[in-house]
DNA sequence: TTGCGAATGTAGGCGGTGTCAAGATTGTTT
DNA sequence: AAACAATCTTGACACCGCCTACATTCGCAA
């Protein structure tokens, strides 16, 4: 029983081991020759789904901001104003947590560069709800004197260096040891203000 | 006149070229043999100064450290508390995007996961400076009766996010374009306060 | 001054990478 | 069945980090 000439789903298969990969080891562990030698097959082969490797880092992060869209858009359900936009903030930051390859692929100037198109507009759909969250929670009068567009800044930056901050390794060494997620929670309502009961 | 063999300054030469060419074409396009073409030296001679590649970077980090150090001590000799922290931010910001190739190497997972021990220490001297400032100001009136941890959180957390969303390609698609410096200022104000006339 | 060790640079090689080109194999359509 | 397109293989090229052995130069001590 020896390998089929055509794998028939290497497409596919190229993509979840290399998201294996990244988690295990890291973005920079990824190779298109690796992935091609862990499924068995010639070192050229995954040259004729991505013609570059930016490419394949490209797909895997398209799928990983849709998979924040949908986890976020199931919280966005939720009543609208305030208490959505904690339940997004603290989406996206576990997001960030548990996707640790997927953020870190998001955060490559290189991957970015070129992002395509549909990446694109994954990014402006998540960005457009946060626009939503805050106009919603300004009309039932949170902050209602500020500017969108400073809300808006101020939201997008607190949430993007929240997640950063728990997870990149370089405020791994100024980063306070017994640091819990209520801590996390009460660091939003210093913006958004407590919680209602 | 042909090439003396010895550089002379090979060490601060590679660093040096390394900067100019991370702020050029990014770290990725970075490689030792690279810089040693450029400098007019064989392929092996940056060997002796740098044993591996990320001892380079390491030392092209810790340098960058020390540039925000040294700027963020500048600005910290004004009036201790708020206005201490707006300037710090402020600063910090500026950093970050006048020297992208420094900012970008402390952000490299790899690069910081083996952090030398001067990096380390340059970081908590900067992070120290956060908590002094908090204290500071709490000691003013200003949120004094948040806690200390969770203020410490938030400020480290806008602070890096704020830099990240201006500069990070990936923000780059939803940010809105007519994005000024005064509106920056309107951010870090949401958590401080409005600043002294 | 001479000599010798340490520092620095060179030449070559090993295994790894991305990417291209030419050919072999298979699936699909007509 | 034949033609065609998709897929995979083989081989090559240039680049990379890093290792080893060797050459040159510098600096210091006898």
């Amino acid at each position: 029983m020896t390998n089929p000439y055509h794998h028939g789903n290497l497409k596919n298969a190229l993509i979840e081991r290399a998201i294996e990969v990244m988690d295990e080891q890291g973005l920079d562990k990824l190779s298109l020759r690796g992935l091609a030698r862990d499924l068995d097959v010639s070192h050229a082969a995954p040259l004729r789904h991505f013609p570059t490797k930016a490419d394949l880092l490209r797909e895997i992060a398209q799928t990983g901001v849709a998979r924040l869209l949908e986890a976020s858009k199931a919280t966005g359900d939720a009543k609208p104003g305030l208490e959505r936009m904690r339940l997004r903030h603290k989406g996206y930051v576990t997001w960030a947590r548990e996707n640790a390859a997927y953020h870190q692929i998001l955060r490559n100037p290189d991957v970015m560069r070129h992002a395509s198109d549909g990446l694109k507009e994954s990014l402006h759909a998540f960005a457009s709800m946060l626009w939503k969250d805050i106009e919603a929670a300004q009309s039932n009068g949170w902050r209602s004197g500020e500017e969108p567009f400073v809300l808006y800044l101020h939201l997008a930056s607190l949430t993007a260096g929240t997640a950063i901050f728990l997870i990149d390794p370089m405020y791994a060494t100024v980063r306070e040891p017994g640091l819990k997620d209520v801590d996390i929670e009460k660091s939003i309502d210093l913006f958004l203000g407590p919680a209602d009961e």
